[in-house]
DNA sequence: TCAGAATAAATTGTACGACAATCCAGATTG
DNA sequence: CAATCTGGATTGTCGTACAATTTATTCTGA
């Protein structure tokens, strides 16, 4: 029963602000609004099993059903919605199991990126990295759990986008997207932050040396302890 | 301008047979358009680059664009067709590099799949395994390379259903939709008969010896000697 | 003749309305 | 109280319409 308009608008209105240099190609209706109930749902601020009909969305956005529908097609293609015919669709929830798969393909998937980002990068892009780095240890030593995690998923994007590895990037960002509201619970376990820390230490001192197995190693280390953390937590809170 | 109508005809009413028995819940019309399209694009009946347009889709499968659209979104989705808004779909064409990108992380699945399937196996699916060798080994005594193939893709995908990795097996059947097409390039590169069958002695004599690590070695070695296949056909004839 | 501009045709993007099929919850009945 | 029935809500599919944009065609001028 809550707004979902107000939910959304929001992000609409971000995403318009966002478009407004130059290359601004008009953006389409559709992909406008499957922008704003993904990132709504990444967040977290639709809950999963929220159920979500044509007609509220249709309202939420001021559009046709026609419009609807095609962003119900694409949420469901990507697995953030789950959707039973004729009877609608409702945020997806994950089970514990999903997750541990989730993770468990992540892990190889980060590791082909590290693989990939040391084969192309130049020694700016290591540097770039190992700024990266400081900044998560920065954050980590004053205790900023949500500066540590946000700074590692920007790092983790700026090595795929470097890795130049397009059909792992397009997999690690959907992979991505459907456990991204689980992080904040990863973040929250005890000790989580001493683990981290001594993860992108590990991390980056691969990359700083370019050993690709050292790094590629640390990174899978790194992945499945951020696994651990939110499986204790879904063991313990459901 | 080839009739597109005949090529979906026969897949259709493929779908429609299918659906016969009593677990029938009458399929969405989406649905069964969706495996239509997916299944001509797959098996090579409608050659990459091939413009469509909503109007021919409509006609060919007597369905409206609300539907057309939909589907669209969802192939879209799964990277089959590529969109320019306003100006239409066409089928994929992958390049050198994408083919690269998809077997090295088709390597992985594979290999968590090996992993896991092994893991979850009774003797009785090991029995089956090797079942499924033999048969392969019979088609490539005889040189059926095509049976072979065939027979492999089932074993692969016997193993994903026993593995119990359901997103592991959804993105395996992602990408092998993608790279699907590429098969027959594959088989007809010279050796590769003998290389495959050489690659199935190893994958199931480490499933034989329960051999986790063994399996997986063979597996990755498999799937990559296919690229390899692959690519020097395309480096070849493009 | 031909490059480039102006125009026409085709196609996509979006909205709206309609109705059958199906599901769901509350009322009814035994 | 369980099973059934019924009415309302929701999805699935269709058709039409029209603006925005791209693509094809024609026209123009050198």
């Amino acid at each position: 029963m809550s707004d979902l308009r107000q939910i959304f608008q929001g992000y609409l209105s971000q995403m318009e602000n966002a478009s407004t240099d130059e290359t601004m190609q008009r953006q389409l209706v559709r992909d406008k609004v499957f922008d704003a109930v993904r990132t709504a749902i990444m967040e977290g601020l639709i809950a999963p099993d929220t159920r979500l009909t044509e007609r509220e969305l249709c309202e939420a956005f001021d559009i046709s059903r026609t419009v609807v529908r095609e962003v119900v097609r694409r949420l469901e293609a990507e697995k953030l919605v789950s959707v039973v015919p004729h009877s609608g669709l409702r945020v997806a929830r994950l089970t514990r199991k999903h997750v541990h798969e989730i993770y468990e393909i992540r892990t190889e998937l980060e590791a082909i990126t590290v693989r990939s980002f040391l084969a192309c990068a130049t020694d700016e892009h290591i540097a770039e990295a190992q700024e990266f780095a400081r900044k998560m240890l920065e954050a980590g030593a004053k205790g900023d759990k949500v500066g540590m995690a946000e700074t590692m998923s920007k790092f983790l994007r700026f090595m795929t986008d470097v890795a130049d590895n397009q059909i792992a990037a397009e997999m690690l960002d959907q992979l991505r997207s459907r456990v991204n509201m689980l992080r904040i619970y990863a973040m929250a376990e005890p000790g989580q932050l001493e683990t981290g820390m001594e993860g992108v230490r590990a991390i980056i001192a691969g990359i700083t040396a370019r050993d690709i197995a050292a790094a590629e190693r640390a990174t899978r280390i790194y992945v499945r302890r951020s696994a651990e953390a939110v499986l204790r937590h879904m063991d313990r809170d459901g």
